[in-house]
DNA sequence: TTACACTCTATAGTTACTATAGAGTCAAGT
DNA sequence: ACTTGACTCTATAGTAACTATAGAGTGTAA
């Protein structure tokens, strides 16, 4: 198949095909005479590979590593268990680092009704410094 | 002062603050005979209103609309409300996602304990399109 | 005067793509 | 044979908010 389809099978757009070939991580397909890509079913698996790595936010890296280990056969898959543990420690730091944002927004919020100048806004006043060196 | 002091003074780095100044957030100072910058206390305030911002994730956008905003006395301060709302909402979606992608995370983690070859690794299985058709 | 810390501009790199320009390929229809 | 249209090719630039680097100039203290 070619790469529209390719494409298309894969939910993947074709720039993102050509771009992770150009990263390595799918290798380059056969071509036609006119110079098309041709793609066969082991190509269609490997981007649903990464496609299912992506949604859970593996970085390109990451995938890399996780196919590589995958072509060592006999390698205790240690590696994969720490990898997946390392990010589940950034995902649980980014939500609480969100989960703190969403609470200071919140009290921002809290600093203004909607029917105010903007001189008088609560909010920019609690932004600005000089509001802090008040206290 | 130069460019080093607003730095240290500011917490932001001397690139960051001339990138400030590029992106137009912070207008461009006056300079000495050798062409180097310098800073009053009102830029330092600029500043620190901008770090404030970029503290709760607002982007260099809004911050440059929020400064707009407060140049324009009279206005309603409706629209500075209206951003804080909209980037709250982006926050919560952030969230979300990141819950379940975490909870995606620790069911993947399960497949798999510790001691196995690679060829068994019940992680690369499951993240493995083959291992999907085979259910 | 020379060593050193500081600053300047311009440029490239980061991540994972997306978008564009300009050219070439190929099959079907007239 | 010719043209239209859909598809593909490469190369390049843009996204967000910086960070890092090179190579040059400035300023000051010993």
């Amino acid at each position: 198949m070619k790469i529209g389809e390719l494409a298309k099978r894969s939910g993947c757009s074709i720039q993102t095909i050509r771009y992770y070939e150009k990263e390595g991580l799918i290798s380059a397909p056969a071509r036609t005479d006119g110079n098309f890509r041709v793609y066969d079913t082991p190509a269609l698996e490997k981007l649903a590979f990464i496609k299912n790595c992506r949604a859970l936010d593996l970085t390109l890296d990451e995938i890399k590593q996780l196919m590589a280990l995958q072509h060592l056969p006999g390698t205790p898959c240690e590696k994969v268990n720490d990898m997946i543990d390392a990010h589940l420690k950034i995902v649980e730091s980014r939500i609480t680092d969100l989960q703190k944002l969403h609470a200071d927004l919140k009290v921002l919020r809290q600093k203004c009704g909607h029917a105010r100048p903007i001189e008088q806004c609560g909010i920019l006043d609690e932004l600005s410094p000089k509001s802090h060196s008040r206290n």
